[in-house]
DNA sequence: TATGTAAGTCCAGTTTCTGGACGAAGTTCG
DNA sequence: CGAACTTCGTCCAGAAACTGGACTTACATA
């Protein structure tokens, strides 16, 4: 398996995973959040190498996750937004933020805070099922094959034998 | 800044980047959740060198993630389980599937389904928030520095100039 | 004794990442 | 005008990570 296989497996982790799945392009992602548009702001806080800058944000923009739009003609310069489907991958990388603050905070407490304007309150993300409202846990999430994975002998490799949670 | 700069940023998204913010660590999650527990099948399904699962497994191993856990003495033999930390990323996981499903399923729909057992629905997973219940939009959260920061420099670099949403 | 299984380690060749210098296209300053 | 500045990149050579495949260990089975 190489880097690029990832796309075409019958998996929408792997295939997410083949865009996002990257150090850098997950850092990406949250100065997008924060709000950062410019490709300098970006390097300053990431502090790499511009060359891999420029590499993920061409990444991001082919997949339809960033848009280059023209912010001024002269001299032309072009920021980078988040599309819908960009917005989209907010439960991620607030997951991500989430598991983070909970076992790798240190004694003071978490480096950032996160408030629901909407409530007040300060945010404890749950994830939770459309239908039912309750929290998702794996092990009362049942996985099978779908009508995507392809033929009979991919939908037979999809899942390991005896066993399943997720996927 | 470097892979290991990560752990040591005040920003828990690159401290759980540090940990999980990688291609085949992110596809052995996967497998985890889905039941897979051995070296070889872990190899097998992924089909990537031995040494890199063995470094990422002893990774997780290290961070907490994952158990080494002996199964049979003669010979030994270990599985690997996720602890109650791994239990933690399902909402990552989950996040990042359903964001596959969203964006690359092809027209024969998604590659695996996922049916929650208690409701009997199939699952579309919502981050919300905790005390509200509302479903969790980046517009809605506010973002500021919170007691783990670390000096007031720290802080000041925390969010970029004049905007702000995640983090 | 030969073969098989599970869980790794080791190695040399290839690919990717890195920092730092450089380029392009326009504006502003003196 | 000419020099310096901005913003957004590209180019390069050295460093690091990834790759497939062979090898190792420690038992079991035939």
């Amino acid at each position: 398996m190489k880097r690029d296989d990832l796309k075409d497996q019958p998996c929408s982790m792997a295939r997410t995973v083949a865009v996002i799945g990257d150090r850098w392009t997950l850092m990406l992602l949250r100065d997008c959040f924060l709000g950062v548009r410019r490709f300098d702001t970006f390097q300053e806080r990431l502090g790499i190498s511009r060359t891999i800058i420029a590499e993920r944000l061409k990444l991001l923009v082919d997949e339809g996750v960033l848009a280059r739009v023209r912010y001024q003609d002269r001299p032309p310069r072009d920021e980078y937004r988040l599309t819908p489907k960009g917005f989209d991958l907010y439960p991620v990388v607030m997951s991500i933020v989430h598991w983070g603050n909970r076992h790798y905070a240190g004694e003071a407490g978490p480096p950032m805070l996160h408030r629901h304007r909407t409530c007040g309150h300060d945010i404890e993300p749950v994830l939770t099922c459309r239908a039912c409202g309750e929290e998702l846990r794996a092990r009362e999430v049942e996985v099978r094959p779908g009508p995507g994975i392809g033929d009979e002998a991919a939908a037979a490799a999809a899942l390991p034998p005896r066993r399943g949670q997720t996927g």
